[in-house]
DNA sequence: AGCACGCCGACT
DNA sequence: GTCGGCGTGCTC
């Protein structure tokens, strides 16, 4: 058991934005039960709120404290080592301490006081009466009808809301008070149906249908309401009365199973190549010291294996293991292999488990019931006590940077935590990160390969086409998918194998123009065109999801036609089917995946088999492994190059490499076909060639003469607002601020504040300003300072979100 | 963040 | 004269 409080006080971080800690005093009826990592109710102002208790305090200090009001869990959050952790990513990231932690705890955990607008019985009667004003009947009645009202939930609806409620509370027709309000994780269940263990003695009527659920249920014993559905969609109408008179048992049970229904069946560690061997045998070697290292192997070279035996190792000397690994569509093989090596030793953090089923994961692990633990991003703060070992996989994967909130990324991240833990890290990669790199050529890191595949697979061939000499076609498939492509589907669909065609932009027409006045359809919200998506038969704007109907008129001129330039998947499935009349056509992209189910759905029909042709954007180049696909297409391997943005080469390198690598993982070779307008650049080519240090090499003296990152730290400050000309000030007054503090030698380059690439989104206002320095304390200092400012603190109205270390300048 | 205190303009 | 706008400051 954890070290219990013994003293009159603590310290608390409160999740607020605030950037220091409060000391409460915690009444002997909780001491007892309360220690470090545990969250506590306290009273801050004239409000509630949560927070983690950090330490015990003997003194209360000059202030005068209150009470702790409620000790909210049994068991603690985090271990006490870690609160260091915890200040360090606070610090490093310019995040607030309380607000870091929750981002780190499973979603879900803190309560807080919210106002709410109560309609009093005289209120009530008012409505009935019907003689209030349009306004406040208006506003009452949405109070009613939902039972009470969050003051926030009302003028997000409604901006004059809060004025008229106002009104409304003086004539005593609503009553506004704090209502604690808790956020539960549910735990995720599902109905499980049986036979019951006696006979039924109440007859019912029998239909065709029951009868034949009666069968399915006898023959599997027990079955689930969803797999049953799949069988008798009906079906949980159905069993209502088959229930009732005692037919069947229904029980509601927890499930966790592998999301692409296939059990995991245990495995025995094979035997290690000499490759593998050595790569083992070097990280054990240095098991007791802080000893970051760059795994390069190609795909099919087995860093899995050496990942699971690395960590089988830890576990036996009594420390844990994290495993970090890109958050993909569904769930990645990664885990199912985990999973069949240790079982259920594992805890499993991704985005496809509930909030329950993650608080239970997370419990398991602190409650110190499993040592290992794999998963997406957030999986790095996993409270485990002794770290032996971290494994990021895939480490070039920008899925590791967390986008909004604390900043974080996680194998920047992974690398600090092991320091604290004095143990190895290892980032793997078939083509690592530039950052990566750089920091093996300055002996940070220590450098091990896997150059051979385990099977002797060879990689797959790949073939650049110049789009060029198509665009003058009269033929408009031919400028898309040109007729090389179009012939190594067609052998490949002959052949009986599946192709896999890749365009990293969803949508039918990405590029609505007016025939009459020439003006683009942008979206009103924001600074972007809309895209038209033949399958919902209305434009989109992919930035706020904002929908305007498809035979839409030039909101411009109000004339003329919009024509439709631009292509996306859509417009690729269905020129496929044109093309190839026969062949079965899937698209993946997150129209079609958004229900619910929908993704494993379109996964089985690639594993069964049951498509021939499968059209998608990067969620479907990451980490699937799907044997039958000999051919990849990419329909335009240049789109990310042109981006205003340092890592748009790198970015572009990655993800045509990672989505080579789904071609031919089988018995039978692979082939790639990347159609590309630049075929002489240098990202283009070290991508044919599979050739990260060629990439490396070429990239390097960009990055060097720009002073880009790995050869500078940068910060950026993202400035938003729906006010245009308060933002745009309150982005030059932050500007200023840094231009003074400015100071410390060598010193930074501050540049804006300048327009982000897309001016408006979700009608906020964006500008920019980029910290660029040698030293990442240095910038980090100044920004601190300029967030501390209070002329800065006082705008409310416009937001400033910093991040450090951005990985997208746009 | 959110809430109160406090200082200036348009209304009963 | 007041009601209410939101600038400023604080929360253990």
């Amino acid at each position: 058991m954890p070290p219990m409080i013994s003293t009159d006080y603590i310290e608390v971080a409160v999740i607020l934005p605030v950037n220091q800690t409060y000391v409460y005093a915690i009444p002997g009826t909780f001491r007892a039960d309360a220690c470090p990592g545990m969250r506590v109710l306290v009273p801050f102002g004239r409000r509630r709120v949560t927070g983690y208790i950090l330490a015990e305090k003997k003194e209360s200090g000059p202030y005068k404290t209150k009470d702790v009001l409620d000790l909210l869990d049994d068991h603690p959050l985090f271990p006490e080592s870690d609160i260091a952790f915890f200040k360090w990513v606070s610090g490093y990231y310019i995040y607030p301490l309380g607000e870091t932690i929750k981002a780190a705890m499973p979603a879900g955990l803190d309560c807080m006081d919210v106002s709410c607008a109560f309609v009093t019985v005289k209120g009530a009667k008012a409505l009935e009466a019907g003689e209030l004003p349009h306004e406040e009947a208006r506003v009452l009645g949405l109070a009613s009808a939902k039972e009470g009202i969050s003051l926030k939930s009302l003028s997000r609806r409604d901006p004059a809301g809060a004025a008229v409620l106002r009104g409304l509370e003086k004539k005593d027709l609503v009553q506004v008070t704090a209502v604690l309000q808790t956020q539960t994780a549910g735990i995720k269940t599902e109905k499980f149906i049986s036979l019951p263990r006696e006979t039924p003695t109440l007859q019912i009527r029998m239909s065709a249908k029951r009868q034949k659920i009666l069968a399915i249920v006898r023959e599997a014993r027990e079955v689930s309401l969803t797999s049953l559905k799949r069988h008798v969609p009906t079906a949980a109408n159905l069993i209502k009365p088959l229930v009732e008179a005692g037919w069947l048992n229904v029980v509601n049970r927890r499930v966790f199973r592998d999301p692409l229904g296939e059990p995991v069946t245990p495995d025995t560690p094979p035997e290690l190549t000499d490759e593998q061997a050595a790569v083992v045998k070097q990280i054990q070697a240095r098991a007791d010291v802080f000893s970051p290292c760059l795994l390069v192997g190609v795909t099919g070279s087995g860093k899995t294996e050496v990942y699971m035996r690395l960590v089988a190792d830890a576990v036996a000397k009594g420390r844990g293991a994290i495993v970090l690994v890109p958050e993909i569509a569904l769930i990645s093989q990664t885990e199912g292999r985990f999973r069949a090596r240790f079982g259920e030793k594992i805890a499993v953090i991704h985005s496809m488990l509930s909030q329950g089923e993650r608080l239970d994961q997370w419990r398991k692990i602190s409650l110190g019931k499993v040592n290992i633990v794999i998963g997406a991003r957030s999986a790095i703060f996993a409270p485990i006590r002794e770290i032996g070992i971290i494994i990021v996989d895939e480490e070039h994967d920008y899925s590791y940077k967390q986008e909004s909130g604390l900043r974080y990324n996680a194998r920047d991240l992974a690398v600090v935590r092991a320091k604290m833990h004095n143990c190895p890290v290892v980032l793997g990669s078939a083509t690592p990160s530039v950052q990566s790199c750089r920091n093996v050529m300055l002996k940070k890191f220590f450098k091990l390969e896997l150059t051979r595949r385990v099977n002797n697979q060879t990689l797959p061939e790949i073939t650049l086409v110049d789009m060029k000499k198509y665009q003058g076609s009269s033929c408009y498939t031919d400028r898309i998918i040109t007729p090389e492509l179009g012939r190594a589907i067609r052998f490949c669909l002959e052949k009986g194998n599946q192709a896999l065609i890749f365009l990293n932009r969803r949508g039918f027409s990405t590029f609505p123009v007016c025939a009459s006045c020439g003006k683009t359809l942008g979206c009103p919200y924001c600074d972007v065109t809309m895209t038209l998506h033949k399958e919902a038969d209305r434009y989109k704007c992919h930035l706020c999801g904002h929908l305007l109907i498809s035979d839409i008129r030039c909101p411009d001129c109000g004339t003329g036609k919009i024509r439709n330039l631009g292509f996306g998947t859509e417009k690729i499935e269905s020129m496929l089917k044109t093309l190839f009349p026969d062949a079965r056509v899937a698209r993946m992209d997150q129209d079609s995946t958004a229900r619910k189910g929908s993704t494993l759905a379109i996964l089985r029909q690639i594993r069964n088999r049951t498509v021939d042709i499968i059209v998608g954007t990067q969620m479907l180049a990451k980490g699937h492994d799907f044997p039958a696909i000999t051919l990849v297409g990419v329909i335009c391997a240049d789109l990310s190059l042109s981006l205003p943005d340092f890592r748009a080469s790198e970015r572009t390198f990655q993800l045509l490499a990672q989505v080579a690598g789904r071609a031919g993982r089988g018995a039978e070779p692979g082939r790639v076909i990347m159609q590309t307008f630049n075929p002489d650049h240098f990202t283009i080519k070290a991508a044919r060639n599979q050739d990260y240090l060629e990439f490396f090499n070429q990239e390097t003296p960009f990055r060097k003469a720009l002073m880009y990152p790995p050869f500078s730290r940068m910060i950026q400050l993202k400035i938003s607002g729906k006010n245009a000309d308060k933002t745009r000030d309150h982005a030059r007054l932050a500007a200023d601020i840094l231009v003074r503090l400015n100071t410390l030698e060598p010193q930074a380059q501050i540049l804006g504040p300048i327009e982000a690439a897309i001016q408006k989104i979700s009608s906020r206002y964006r500008w920019q300003i980029l910290i660029k320095g040698l030293y990442s304390e240095n910038i980090s200092r100044m920004v601190s300072a300029m967030v501390r400012d209070p002329a800065i603190q006082k705008v409310k109205s416009v937001s400033i979100a910093i991040d450090v270390d951005p990985y997208s300048l746009l």
